[in-house]
DNA sequence: CGTGCAGTTGAGCAAATTCAACGCTTGTGG
DNA sequence: CCACAAGCGTTGAATTTGCTCAACTGCACG
């Protein structure tokens, strides 16, 4: 395919949602790179990010990591499960998850259709979100960094530099790249002023979305 | 990233949900390349393969066209939808498609457990299938083809061949890669005897698997 | 003060794209 | 019935992109 370099970023409106009813659940803190579930497990529990970043990722049978999908504040993990994981989930930063029980929450939701609604709605955003993870990595190297820069900064709307919470590596093995390529890209937009690095974990984005039109 | 040219193939084992309860709904007919539903339009059914195939896709602004998923009978199209649709879908060939009203569904889930079950089943599944797709994509042309093809004989076990209800094009557009090199790459897999085309529609997987460990 | 991890940079190379031309099939209208 | 156009598919040559391999820097932690 082409990388569609002259495609401009469309604004997913990927919205946390907002519920209207307690869900439970036990709150856990993990620490960088602490494991939270395995592929294979039972799936006991959805898991809702307090605070921190979690990447769910599987490995390939070369060896390779591949990063399913990082999730921030607010989001929830596990979706993906019907018995088992599918996956396995890692924190990238110290973070606090909330523990909610699949059982407790389908047994909830036999009495209560707003917590159908609810599970049917935060999946349908969780395919949306694997769907235009797909669409990212149909593009070429600098738009997926620009998109997933900017992805961030849907986060925390009202500040003009984000964080990562996560390294170098953890960023190839989710847009599909390497290391170096990630690396030489940053670059490339700190040279043309799109971006610029405060550490290299902080990144200034005033510039852009300006350049990621150009 | 590393096309994952190594990589032994993943089997999914994405199975088709058998549900034990009627959903009801009227099935209609779709000529070749005919709109079944677009982007943005109100989500009012799920649609249900009876037979042909069904692409979902989305035309990126520079005018090229994604294919999210192609649909074969028992798959179930219009799960990442909420209130309206994010993406378009059409008949990739003569299909009779089950119109399913979702608020009749969500009445019906209100009422039975299994429904519920059922519905965050099939987008469990629709998930899974969207990260594999993901996987797929991170992969050299060659083998994303394999994968595809793979993919394809799942769903008609016990024949030796595949019939490809689709053209170059959407393989293109739902592998992202150009239609010359599908085109490459099936000559090539015919040059090494791993397949063998006996139309430019239907293909013998025999040797396959063999050649895709190698 | 070394050791390891994260990140950056450079040179050569492999893979897939683009551009371009051409063959085959199918359907349509004269 | 034939001719022609259009769509689908294949093939070739040049180019671009991002990968691999390798070296090197800065930093944190023991």
């Amino acid at each position: 395919m082409s990388p569609v370099a002259t495609c401009r970023h469309q604004s997913p409106t990927l919205t946390s949602y907002r519920r209207s009813f307690d869900l439970g659940g036990i709150i856990t803190s993990f620490s960088r790179n602490e494991k939270i579930f395995s592929k294979g497990e039972q799936a006991k529990y959805l898991y809702e990010v307090e605070s921190g970043c979690i990447r769910t990722f599987d490995t390939l049978n070369n060896g390779r990591r591949w990063i399913s999908r990082f999730y921030l504040p607010n989001d929830i993990v596990g979706l993906d499960a019907r018995e088992n994981h599918v996956i396995s989930a890692e924190a990238t930063s110290p973070s606090k998850v909330r523990l909610i029980e699949r059982a407790a929450l389908m047994s909830q939701a036999a009495r209560n259709v707003d917590v159908v609604k609810y599970l049917m709605d935060i999946t349908a955003i969780e395919l949306q979100h694997a769907q235009n993870h797909k669409l990212i990595l149909l593009k070429g190297a600098q738009e997926r960094i620009v998109d997933f820069l900017l992805e961030l900064k849907n986060r925390e709307q009202n500040e003009t530099a984000v964080d990562l919470p996560m390294t170098r590596v953890d960023i190839a093995d989710y847009l599909g790249l390497s290391i170096e390529t990630v690396s030489r890209i940053f670059t490339r937009l700190k040279g043309t002023s799109a971006i610029s690095l405060l550490t290299s974990r902080r990144i200034d984005l005033r510039n852009l979305p300006r350049a990621s039109i150009a």
